[in-house]
Parts: C-alpha cells; sequence; structure tokens
RNA sequence: CGGGGUGUGGCGCAGCUUGGUAGCGCACUCGCUUUGGGAGCGAGGGGCCGUGGGUUCAAAUCCCGCCACCCCGACCA
C-alpha cells in the first residue's frame, strides 16, 4: 500500500498541544494520530486509526488462535441484565446511562458480562456444548471521575473483552491458563515491555486474578516485585509476611508513662528514648503501635442508579508498626465495595483520645491490624488519656484485634511474602490487561445452567479477560519515543517505511517510483511528496511520525544513491537505489 | 469530591492592572525568490474574545452569576 503526504488527511502540530502532559498523549496529538473531541473522548485520524487496527489485529489472531470465536454486542444496552447482576444499581455513577423516547432506560456498555451470560444462556443448553470462550472488540463507556492524559483513561475506550464458560474448575483454570499465555504472545509481539501481577479483583467480583502491567512511570497502577523469586503483585494485593508469634505472658506488665505533647509518632520515640521507657533507649518508630481511625460505609441499596448516602458509617480502628503508613488504596482494596475514609469526627466519640488511642482495656470499636502485629509481640501505643501512652502493650495479653488486614503501605526493601531472603522492589504500571476467574457470579444471577448427562442441570463456571486496546497504543507510544518524536516498534508501525523526497520533481518521481516498487513487494510506504514543504520540516515531521525506516531520496539521487536512516538508532547509510528494495523486502 | 489553574481564529499565546471596538507566532491561500535539518519577502482569508446579566456614551478589559476545560490527589482496560 502506497500513502501519499501530499494527500494524506494530516496535519502535524509544531507546538505541543497545552492540556497534554505525557509523552504519548502529546506525541499522538501533535503527529496528527489523534484529536480530542471531548474530555477523554478521542477521534482517530488516518495514521492512529492503522496503528489501532494493527494492535486489535494481533489480537484478534491470538483470540482465534486459542479458539475463541469473535461476536459483537451493541455498547448502547437495555438496563434489564443489569438489574439481573445488580450492577446498574452497584456500578454507580461510573456507568452512562440514558433513556429512550418513551422513557425506557439504557446504559452505554462499560463492560459485557451480562450480555455474555445471557447471550450463551439463550444458545446452549447441553453438557456436550461446553466449553466455550466468546470475545468482542467493542467500544466501551465509563464516566470517569478524571479522565487524563490522552489515551491512557478515556472515557470512551476499544477494549477486547473475552469470556470463557467452563463445567468444571479445572476447565476454567485451563481456559484462563491459555488466555494469560496469548496475552504474553499478544504483548511480546506489540513490543509491550510489562510483568504479570496478583491482583485484585474489583468490581466484577470473583477470585484467581492478574493484571498485565506495562512498565511506564506514567502509569496508574504501583506493583511490587521480588528481585530474587518471580513474584509480582499490584500493592493492593501484597501480602505482608506475618510477625513472629511469641509467648504472650514473656512480657512485663503494662506501663503507663506520661507522655505529654506527644501527638506524633517521631514525638513519642524521643520521649520513651528520654525516659529511658521500659528500660530502653533504642526505641524505634517501628517499636511502637499506629492506630488509625477510618469511617467504613457499606454500598447500600440504590434505586435510580444516582449515589445516594447509604448505610451507617462503621467506625474502624487499624492498627499498623508505627513506621509506616496507612495506605488508603489497599485499606480500599481489602474492605471492597465498601468505601472507606479517614474518620474526623472525634468530637462525636469522646471515647477515642486523639493522639492517644491504644487498643487495650475495654473498646467500643472494630479493631484490626497488621500482620506485623502477631500474638506475643509488645509495643508501645497510646493510653486512651490525653498525653499518657503504654508500653509492653502485649498482643494477645492486652489485647486481641478482630482480624488482620493489609493496610500498611508496601515500601522497596520489604521481605517477599513468598520467598525467602527476596526483597520487594517498587514499579509503576499502566494496567493493559486483565485475566481472572469469575467463577459463577454472573452465571448463577442468570440461571446458566448446562443439562448434564445424567439429566440434571450442571452450573457454569466463568472467566472474563481484557485487554485495553486505546490504551495500548498509548503504552506502545509511552515506552517507545524520544526527544524527537515517537519511534514505533515494526509490528505495530502505521507504515514500514517513509520515503522522502528532498529536492525537485526528479528527487518526487524518484520517491514515488521507489515506493511504488516497495508497495508492490508488499511493503506499506508512506511518500512524503509535498511541494513546497522545506527538507528540515519533512525530516522532523518524519521523526515526529516514528516510521521505522526512512529512505531520503536526494542530492545524492544523480549518483543513484539514496539514504536509509533506522528512526531507533539514528543509523544512516547510503544504499545504490536499487539495492532498497531487496533491503526492505 | 478536595486543591491549583485556564477559557481570545485550526494550534500555541499576548492584550485585561489603567475600558475606546482585537493582535503576535505557527498553520492556511496567492506571487516571486529559496531548496539536505522547522526558508525569505510581499499580499491575503479566517475570531459569537466560554456564557448570562449588570455598570458605561463605549466592555475581551470593570462588577455579579453560571458553565466548561486542564493539571495534582481518592477510582479502573
Amino acid at each position: 500500500m502506497l500513502l501519499r503526504m501530499s494527500t494524506l488527511f494530516l496535519r502535524t502540530l509544531r507546538e505541543d498541544p497545552a492540556e497534554a502532559e505525557v509523552a504519548s498523549h502529546r506525541l499522538l496529538v501533535r503527529g496528527g494520530y489523534i484529536r480530542r473531541a471531548a474530555p477523554g473522548i478521542y477521534t482517530w485520524l488516518p495514521l492512529g486509526k492503522r496503528v489501532l487496527d494493527t494492535v486489535t489485529r494481533v489480537v484478534r489472531e491470538e483470540m482465534l488462535a486459542i479458539g475463541a470465536q469473535e461476536v459483537s454486542f451493541p455498547a448502547l444496552l437495555p438496563r434489564e441484565p443489569y438489574d439481573v447482576s445488580r450492577r446498574w444499581t452497584e456500578y454507580g455513577d461510573d456507568m452512562f446511562r440514558l433513556r429512550d423516547r418513551r422513557g425506557a432506560e439504557y446504559l452505554l456498555g462499560p463492560t459485557h458480562e451480562e450480555m455474555f451470560t445471557a447471550l450463551v444462556r439463550d444458545v446452549y443448553s447441553s453438557w456436550r456444548d461446553y466449553p466455550v470462550t466468546l470475545f468482542q472488540v467493542q467500544t466501551k463507556y465509563r464516566d470517569e471521575p478524571r479522565p487524563r492524559a490522552g489515551l491512557l483513561r478515556g472515557r470512551e475506550f476499544l477494549m477486547k473483552d473475552s469470556y470463557s464458560f467452563d463445567l468444571s474448575e479445572d476447565g476454567l483454570a485451563e481456559s484462563y491458563a491459555r488466555h494469560r499465555a496469548a496475552y504474553q504472545r499478544i504483548f511480546d509481539r506489540l513490543g509491550v515491555e510489562y510483568s504479570i501481577v496478583t491482583a485484585t479483583s474489583g468490581p466484577m467480583g470473583g477470585s484467581a486474578s492478574e493484571e498485565f502491567l506495562a512498565h511506564t512511570p506514567v502509569g496508574e497502577d504501583t506493583f511490587a516485585r521480588c528481585t530474587s523469586c518471580g513474584y509480582a503483585a499490584n500493592t493492593e494485593a501484597v501480602t505482608t509476611r506475618p510477625g513472629e508469634p511469641g509467648d504472650p505472658a514473656a512480657h512485663p506488665a503494662i506501663e503507663v508513662l506520661d507522655t505529654p505533647d506527644t501527638p506524633t509518632i517521631e514525638t513519642l520515640v524521643e520521649v520513651l528514648n528520654a525516659k529511658r521507657a521500659a528500660g530502653r533507649a533504642d526505641w524505634r518508630a517501628g517499636d511502637t503501635l499506629k492506630n488509625v481511625v477510618l469511617s467504613v460505609r457499606r454500598p447500600g441499596e440504590q434505586s435510580s442508579g444516582r449515589r445516594q448516602p447509604v448505610g451507617e458509617a462503621e467506625l474502624l480502628v487499624i492498627g499498623v508498626p508505627g513506621d509506616r503508613e496507612v495506605d488508603l488504596t489497599r485499606v480500599a482494596a481489602a474492605l471492597h465495595p465498601a468505601e472507606v475514609a479517614l474518620f474526623d469526627d472525634f468530637a462525636s466519640r469522646p471515647d477515642l483520645v486523639r493522639g492517644y488511642i491504644g487498643p487495650q482495656g475495654e473498646r467500643r470499636f472494630r479493631y484490626l491490624v497488621d500482620p506485623r502485629v502477631a500474638t506475643g509481640t509488645a509495643w508501645a501505643t497510646g493510653a486512651n488519656e490525653p498525653g499518657r501512652h503504654a508500653v509492653n502493650v502485649v498482643c494477645g495479653r492486652d489485647f486481641v484485634p478482630d482480624g488482620t488486614i493489609e493496610a500498611a503501605d508496601v515500601r522497596a526493601g520489604d521481605p517477599c511474602p513468598r520467598c525467602s531472603g527476596g526483597r520487594l522492589e517498587i514499579e509503576r504500571g499502566a494496567e493493559i490487561g486483565h485475566v481472572f476467574q469469575l467463577g459463577r457470579r454472573y452465571t448463577d444471577c442468570f440461571g446458566l445452567t448446562a443439562l448434564g448427562a445424567d439429566g440434571k442441570p450442571v452450573p457454569v463456571t466463568m472467566g472474563s479477560y481484557g485487554i485495553g486496546l486505546s490504551r495500548l497504543v498509548a503504552v506502545i507510544a509511552e515506552q517507545h519515543h524520544d526527544e524527537r518524536g515517537l519511534a514505533w516498534p515494526a509490528t505495530v508501525a502505521p507504515c514500514d517505511v517513509e520515503v522522502i523526497a528532498v529536492g525537485s520533481a526528479g528527487q518526487r518521481e524518484a520517491a514515488l517510483d521507489l515506493g511504488g516498487r516497495l508497495a508492490a513487494a508488499g511493503r506499506v510506504v508512506l511518500v512524503d511528496d509535498r511541494e513546497s514543504v522545506s527538507a528540515g520540516v519533512k525530516f522532523t515531521d518524519a521523526e515526529l511520525l516514528g516510521v521505522p525506516v526512512a529512505v531520503v531520496v536526494g542530492r545524492r539521487l544523480a549518483q543513484g544513491y539514496v539514504e536509509v536512516r533506522d528512526r531507533r538508532t539514528g543509523a544512516r547509510e547510503d544504499l545504490p537505489v536499487d539495492a532498497v528494495t531487496e533491503r526492505l523486502v
């Protein structure tokens, strides 16, 4: 295929768009790949459309290769199936909702579990029909609270979603493994650097779940990775190695100290050392027990889909070692779907002495602790009176927590929860794929069963697998660019070669001729045949667009030579015109 | 939802303090020159100055309200 720059629907921008912060957004807009239509909603221009289609094609090929069958649901969906799954209410404000002229309610699909489940129920009935995997490539709609970074988080985005239906846990595990392997092939082919991390399942519900996170500092996910074993997990899902349990009776009795004006851990440590509390002068923040008060709200019934004040807020206190912060993202993941916020209405709870809270004695709140707070460990903590703290407060003797929770922040250097001796490092990533074993959450509520060989119904278990296609374009741009512009991997580039004509009509004709021959040999070629555009503009545009190879047809044409440039390495080489076809085909 | 900021031709911005009927660069059109690293000169086309109201002889500019958008934090492919 031959594209001519003189007629291509493209206008590059010399300056960065004001709103674009991250490189992929900036360069895709400047290079004329996409344009903003509305917040978080983008128009694809010819070059961008080509890249998106290529990414889609690769994904489709790998899905078909594992036996998945493609279907296509509407993006505009009726309310009823989402009532069945309760998501019409549970999805909240992130769902785009609308009414038809009769007042009937519709939504723009944020994800399609319901539709797939109902479809399989309506079409299949026998155990002989299973297993089956269906997928689609569909535009999804989510009214994100904050769209950002161009394609990285849009309100409209293109997604490949697939769903497996199996009659056994083993079957589900196999479908899951096949998808996981297919995803690895996809991302490898597309030149993406990524990690597979264990994840929490979020609002879809279900059990086993892994995310594919592309490595990029502009990603919105943080994950931890072990430097010696293969462990990797989203920080939300990182588990903490429990503290060593000990004998609660082995510690001296509680001792209460006057510690005026010590509202923070740092001041407390200073005072403890100054007073040689419990005969020690080596107190550190990690020896104290910090108690953080949260209010937790369970999601309640919602009738209209608008978010309403729901339920009573429940008070929850979390105990973590004093050298740790409570990471609200992790708490929210642990308590999902409840909503979590820092508690600030201390006036209403005089039993909670701010800055001096301890779990010992009688307590009127639910108390969860970090796994490091094991039975038999002793702590310095608040004495539930203003200006007083207690030492030798022993877990299992002076207080018994109501349970443990993953609430403390995860840090680089923390011990690996899986192997011994391994340490965690922290990285940023953008979620480009998510695979998980849903189980029967949807098949149960839609009554999807298969008629078994013995004439009895067999439950169907489900897996759900997604790839963000439009986000992938942004991620690839993010991982493959430099200060001059994009530098696409060959597999996703909008064209294979850009032939740049520099000079007069002779060069232009030669460039078109060369481009024609490359195209005839099966390459996708962009020829910059623009007249009255200077060589400098053509070179900088070529670097901005990021086609992997450029061929400059210019001053050495008279001697029969052209220059071949590699966008990635910057390498340049003069070649006889006739050798170019051989080299690039 | 909390914090910061911005709305002026397609893009990037100035003008606002001190009201006088809109300007610069890029892009676009025409002509001549130039021609391997964002060319020069000349001539052009294109703007409800986010929106509603108010003050005034006169509002992009001053006053009040509203709306929208962007960026940083809580959510997800």
